[in-house]
DNA sequence: CTGTGTGCAAACTCTTTGCATAAGT
DNA sequence: ACTTATGCAAAGAGTTTGCACACAG
């Protein structure tokens, strides 16, 4: 069976610390973990912090804010922009889109499938596209 | 000939401001003037109270971000969450996009014709689109 | 051991708010 | 006159930073 819990697994989050080029410390360790263990997750500096305390994991929030911002630079998580008030970030790396709830200040993901452009702009002379974020405003009905 | 610099067409912002429902106060038409004078600008709360100051119009900071946002719920600007540092007004209330220069924190507008959707992902149950928000982030190269 | 990470609190930036004053209609 | 906007400064979020201590390699 597949142990994949915050503490039966630390070898692949280290493994994959380690491949980032990050020491594997407690609070990175218990992160990940929690980060990681879902298929896909959008959390805030707070929420994670909150998930964290909750889980009986002793980290600081200026610990959170920087742990996600190396998770970020190492390319293990996607920082979205979808609200001015606050930063989201974002599991799943790869290239998706995002609904975004702005009552419940909720992400959902897009699967890749539903959404496609007909034609990528061509960007200014001299630069190059780095990505592509795509929010889709929704509201309740 | 056109009049149309900050004090000499204070009508035409006026009339804006009144269909708005916003009184025609000196700050507000003022800024208003900055702001619609040209076609499309983007600029934040900072950017438009240092170009204020400059035009020798006394204003503060508090009322230039009030005035943003009163401008926002009256559809007359639009607030671009491109970064999450702060937050862009766009005098192009109409739907379109944007490229986003990281490096220079730099909006530029993306015009109609260039991008389309090929299809348009449905909303979840029980909610609909508000808007569709594009920022294609470019670099340098 | 040696260097890097962490915790804490304080600093910082951006933005909003409360209250007395000023200005619009 | 009566109401609403402004200015200022202070408060408030969210986020970053500096420094002493702790821990990973």
């Amino acid at each position: 069976m597949a142990l994949r819990a915050a503490k039966s697994d630390p070898a692949g989050v280290r493994t994959r610390l380690r491949t980032a080029g990050l020491r594997s410390t407690r609070q990175r360790v218990a992160l990940a973990s929690l980060l990681f263990q879902d298929r896909q997750r959008h959390v805030t500096a707070e929420s994670l912090h909150a998930e964290a305390i909750v889980a009986g994991i002793s980290v600081s929030l200026a610990t959170v804010y920087n742990t996600l911002n190396q998770f970020v630079v190492a390319g293990m998580l996607r920082q979205v922009a979808a609200d001015a008030e606050r930063s989201y970030f974002d599991t799943n790396a790869a290239a998706h889109q995002h609904f975004y709830i702005e009552e419940d200040r909720t992400l959902i993901d897009i699967p890749d499938e539903m959404i496609e452009m007909a034609s990528v702009p061509k960007p200014p002379e001299g630069t190059c596209i780095d990505r592509i974020d795509v929010v889709i405003r929704i509201k309740r009905t």
